[in-house]
DNA sequence: GCGACAG
DNA sequence: ATCTTGTCGC
């Protein structure tokens, strides 16, 4: 990838994100929330992407679906949504019923130029989302208290993008951010919501165990081809 | 120039 | 993301 299209995938960012809304913009009551992943195939470019959608209320898990195609962009960090969301969309589109919320496992506006995955899959489907993501790409923030419900500010050039939320009791914090349609406050409830027990959503946790699931079942059947070719 | 860099 | 064993703890 040259830097030239590297510029050119950029603009297309600075161009998207004037089409990210920052308030809770949907009526009626959320019901089913969806968590979405992607993993790799050790050596290739091969991906599984997954989407897990739970009972808003209950947090079961209700309905999962899934994409395994090729990635046809390569791993770069502040154009990470260009590599995912193509498989992300494939797989949404095998959901009967859109969810009404996603959150993903990555960055939302807290992004070099406010368009990380979560807002690029918002505006690519107009449904709600909310980044939350495991480590932080930028920004500071204050220390933040022990306890579980905690955050602190992310400010990156003086510019509030999201929040380290601790999510359990002296555990490591996650960075939640505004994908599209939702305020940075209840994004921060829903993740918290979503943190009964342990540090990640359950959206986040069922679409990871999914995506395992089908990476292993997948490399299992590969490796029957495989045994099944030099045995002829 | 050097290091850092969501998954 | 992926490569990887044992190990500490509930």
């Amino acid at each position: 990838m040259t830097r030239q299209q590297i510029q050119e995938f950029e603009q297309l960012q600075q161009h998207l994100r004037q089409a990210v809304v920052t308030t809770d913009a949907w009526a009626g009551e959320i019901k089913t929330v969806a968590g979405v992943d992607v993993a790799y195939e050790k050596g290739s470019d091969t991906l599984i992407a997954a989407v897990a959608v739970l009972d808003a209320h209950t947090l079961a898990l209700r309905e999962v679906v899934s994409f395994r195609g090729e990635a046809t962009f390569p791993y770069i960090p502040g154009l990470f949504s260009f590599r995912e969301l193509p498989a992300v969309l494939q797989a949404l589109e095998k959901l009967p019923q859109a969810p009404d919320l996603v959150v993903c496992d990555g960055q939302g506006l807290a992004h070099p130029r406010r368009f990380g995955l979560a807002c690029h899959l918002g505006v690519a489907t107009g449904i709600p989302t909310i980044g939350c993501a495991k480590t932080r790409l930028l920004g500071e923030y204050q220390p933040l208290a022990p306890s579980r419900g905690s955050y602190a500010e992310l400010v990156d050039n003086g510019e509030v993008v999201g929040r380290a939320l601790r999510t359990q009791t002296d555990k490591n914090p996650v960075f939640v951010s505004v994908g599209h349609n939702i305020s940075l406050e209840t994004a921060t409830e829903w993740v918290l919501r979503l943190t009964p027990l342990y540090r990640l959503p359950e959206t986040t946790r069922a679409a990871d165990h999914a995506v395992n699931t089908l990476l292993r079942a997948t490399s299992a059947s590969k490796d029957e081809d495989d045994s099944a070719k030099a045995s002829l």
